[in-house]
DNA sequence: AAACTATATTATAATTATTCTAAACTATTG
DNA sequence: CAATAGTTTAGAATAATTATAATATAGTTT
């Protein structure tokens, strides 16, 4: 649980004035126990859920994208339709659950290490993620 | 090369009706070396520069939807700008070159099998994919 | 603290990818 | 060939995201 003036050192110190706005996000994203996989539209209803505050959509997109740059957040890709962001920023990872639409994180040692014997030649790796698609058995494949 | 008589039958095999348009379409998309990643725009392009023949968006869209329906396209996503669609339907790996956005397949024994200790219970795994992305060195990350 | 300047917020418009609609067209079947 | 079921099409509608430009705020200077 971290406090308001810990989120304003954060802030300052990646060059982030830390407005109001700012600040309401970061105890959204921040301040809980798991992981938070969300699309934009969930944030901008959590912030209205949780605080009872209403943040302009185009600030829950500039504030995502300003915490993606310094690296607060990161973004995944599962689907086409709208982008997920992550706040575990480490390499990971993820179930992505059909039936409910839901992303989850998949401990690193519950998948054995990714060699890559050859690489692009000239290129180097930035990231090696896994995306394990489940869903109930009785699922239509899509 | 296949020719027009081939993907007829292929198509009536799945219940498609053998359309003008849908065949020009399988002609782009299958009548190629290498397996073809493409964007439903990069496909629009394709068909007007190598046939010179302009088919309605909407019905690239309908016949690439209808072609993945019946498996003969997976949709792949790296990116949530657009729809990336792939023309090899196996069970496959890619590298995402950031410096070009291009993809390209990884052969399935560049990479060890992978293993997924602990599953999400109720769930089935319908797909294990990994996605590398590789930029040159000096790339800034995004 | 008032003034100044750089940044951030906001409502709203614009853009882009994709899907929908409904009318015109065409492949298939009898 | 005529009936019909499926397909194509242009254009409208939708949804996610980005751009704009006026207003507000934070940090800095005086
Ligand atoms: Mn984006
Ligand atoms: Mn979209
Ligand atoms: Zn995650
Ligand atoms: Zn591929």
């Amino acid at each position: 649980m971290l406090k308001n003036s810990q989120f304003i050192d954060k802030l300052r110190q990646s060059g982030l004035r830390p407005t109001k706005q700012r600040l309401k996000i970061c105890e959204v994203l921040f301040n809980r126990e798991k992981t938070f996989h969300f699309t934009i539209n969930d944030l901008a209803k959590s912030i209205l859920e949780k605080l009872n505050e209403k943040i302009s959509l185009a600030t829950v997109y500039n504030t995502v994208h300003a915490f993606k740059k310094k690296g607060y957040l990161k973004e995944i890709s599962i689907n086409s339709d709208k982008s997920y962001f992550d706040t575990n920023i480490t390499n990971h990872h993820h179930f992505f659950d059909e039936d409910t639409n839901q992303l989850i994180d998949c401990d690193n040692d519950n998948i054995e290490n990714i060699n890559i014997k050859n690489n692009i030649t000239g290129k180097k790796v930035k990231s090696v993620e896994v995306l394990i698609k489940v869903a109930s058995d009785n699922q239509n494949q899509n």
